[in-house]
DNA sequence: CTCCAGGAACCGT
DNA sequence: ACGGTTCATGGA
């Protein structure tokens, strides 16, 4: 990959292999990505993106000097994919979704903004997740931006019911009180996968499943492995057809795939949801 | 009308 | 530790 600045606010990275379609709006690890004709817009960590497909890379406006090395973790674009890939030789469903996804990468998204919309996910949809993490944004954001823990530990329940948020609301507000009050999210990516997601069971709204994103998307812990209903169906079918629950399909990943637990999930996941694998139960479109 | 969605909290056993 | 119930919300 290389990176070159063309401009006081643009960058142009080439020679990756990145899908900003799939990896910032259609595989929902994300949110509040928008795309505006053939570009995509987006916020973390109080900056500002436009991105750009150009070639065998894009272009990056809105990119001040210096923080082309945020965006470069943010895309996950120095990981070399094809060493993951790898461990889904074992399970042949699992590389057949790798396969159909080359542009494929996993975000290293602030854990703050992946708990966020992890814990709206609950037992929600991907269209209402946007549309509910976009009004935080909008909302409550200051110009634009992300809404802090103490923002957003400030709002009221009933703010963030009018937002959409449902039974969420107190989740909400309990985990960015607990953030805010100095519960370090963070610094959890500098321990264990298995004391990580311990830390992340405390907070509020958070089971095994928010967790794991958290640690997937947020942490860049790449052997969690988020097990929703689209992931449950598809190792029920492939790998786990035995396993009692989540907890054991979980164990499975984890045997199976190691550390490329991660990237095989979100492939499965993507794949199982949009129809792109076959699977037993009924198919539906996003 | 019912069923479902990137589940978690809460309650029994 | 394990299984069942309930929890907003909106689209199909």
């Amino acid at each position: 990959m290389e990176i070159e600045r063309i401009s006081r606010n643009a960058v142009r990275f080439s020679g990756v292999c990145f899908d900003p379609q799939l990896v910032l709006i259609d595989s929902a690890q994300v949110f509040h990505w928008r795309a505006e004709g053939p570009a995509f817009e987006g916020v973390s960590g109080g900056r500002t993106a436009r991105l750009t497909p150009e070639g065998d890379g894009f272009l990056l406006e809105k990119c001040a000097d210096g923080e082309e090395t945020y965006w470069t973790r943010y895309f996950d674009l120095t990981r070399d994919y094809e060493a993951l890939r790898r461990d889904a030789a074992l399970c042949p469903a699992a590389l057949e979704a790798l396969e159909k996804l080359p542009g494929m990468r996993i975000l290293r998204q602030p854990a703050w903004e992946a708990l966020v919309a992890f814990i709206v996910s609950a037992n929600n949809n991907v269209g209402r997740i946007r549309r509910i993490v976009r009004a935080l944004i909008d909302e409550l954001g200051e110009n634009g931006a992300f809404p802090t823990p103490g923002i957003l530990a400030a709002a009221g329940e009933e703010k963030l019911r009018r937002l959409g948020c449902g039974y969420r609301a107190p989740f909400l507000i309990g985990s960015a009180r607990m953030v805010a009050e100095g519960f370090s999210l963070e610094s959890l990516a500098e321990i264990s996968y298995e004391e990580a997601h311990a830390e992340l069971l405390r907070l509020p709204g958070v089971g095994d499943k928010v967790a794991d994103c958290v640690q997937l998307f947020g942490l860049g812990q790449s052997e969690a492995f988020p097990v929703d209903v689209w992931v449950e169906r598809a190792m029920r079918q492939w790998v786990a057809p035995e396993a009692r629950n989540k907890k054991e399909i979980r164990r499975a990943a984890h045997a199976l795939f190691g550390d490329s637990a991660g990237l095989i999930q979100q492939s499965l996941f993507h794949c199982a949801r949009m129809g792109l694998i076959s699977l037993d139960a009924p198919q539906k479109n996003a």
